[in-house]
DNA sequence: CCGCCCTTATATCATATGTATATATCCTGC
DNA sequence: GCAGGATATATACATATGATATAAGGGCGG
């Protein structure tokens, strides 16, 4: 899914700025499985005018620049509805977490231990503020989702209190040029 | 992290060609934390290879294109382990499935029962790749990392087989101008 | 009470990345 | 016998990210 369909899907659900799409996709409950920055979605949210899918009505503020409200149109929601029947592509997970896990194994356990001692109270922290949203009203999907996030989050950290003391003692090992690597298919 | 020190560290872990790179990392266990393609995988060893972190040896083939077989230098790995000091920035996870489920929810409650079906059907899959993976040698940060998909793969399985229903003859919800998207903050 | 940083709000640019394609051969299954 | 996938490298093009610019207001510490 492309930052432009992002856009035209959270205007399905209501209008917005740019900056306030910003805001979810960056920082909100989109956040947990969704990214973009300014620098796609406004170029996004421009073209998706001048293919009127959205609309845009400019907000005058004082001492500020203009608000530009969008909002989906008749085209958008049939051009999403489109988009929606194609079946979803595969979740792209990055964790530079784990990638460091496998590659400071030949450097420094302590050092494994230390980012998961950090990893395990982001961990608490992005569960707490999770369930704080759901405290709030939402709808159906919007709960799903949600709980979604916290159920994995949860099971994150209890895999990391649980499997810590695997690095204790643990000495540098070195694989090099042994293959080990070969983790799959 | 970029691509640059993903193929550092992957070669931190033993030799490698490029193609071998981008399978660990688009399909194998790699493809769990991280992406990467040939448009950015090959550019990227050649640069490292410029830089005099990775060294470069051909390998002719029959009737192939010869094989670039790349090995990581001293200076390489005092440049990993440099970049590995660093705290590794946040995850980012991208699901088109859980956007998907958000953005049907408006259109057709039972399109998302089928993209419900459809990933429980995926998770099974990945599951039992990663449990094959763990039958085999492999280093204790490895097998850390590969447990760590399976809690995961697993806690996500479950919570759509529990909650499927929760959208068992749901009426499209119409959500427009009302805001109920502030989800968060 | 002054500077510093955060928030609001848009926008652009350089760089990094992903997608699709090109080339060429062999192997496997139908 | 032939279509499609695996092996293997490479690049063009479109898109996405991250940093920076502009501009003003509010809050907080020194």
């Amino acid at each position: 899914m492309d930052i432009r369909t992002l856009c035209l899907g959270i205007l399905s659900l209501g209008e917005a700025t740019g900056y306030e799409i910003n805001k979810m996709v960056s920082e909100g409950s989109f956040s947990f499985f969704s990214q973009a920055s300014f620098g796609s979605i406004y170029p996004a949210l421009t073209k998706l005018t001048n293919e009127g899918l959205v609309t845009c009505r400019a907000e005058p503020q004082q001492k500020r620049p203009d608000k530009k409200i969008y909002n989906i149109t008749k085209a958008g929601r049939e051009t999403l509805t489109q988009e929606l029947k194609r079946s979803p592509g595969p979740d792209r997970n990055r964790s530079d977490f784990l990638a460091a896990v496998l590659f400071a194994e030949a450097v420094s356990p302590t050092r494994i231990q230390d980012l998961i001692d950090d990893r395990i109270y982001e961990h608490r922290h992005k569960i707490a503020a999770l369930e704080a949203l759901l405290e709030e009203d939402m709808s159906v999907g919007s709960r799903f989702v949600v709980e979604y996030g916290v159920a994995m989050q949860r099971t994150a950290l209890e895999y990391l209190q649980k499997h810590r003391h695997i690095f204790d003692s643990a000495k540098p090992q070195r694989n090099e040029h042994k293959g080990e690597v070969k983790l799959a298919t």
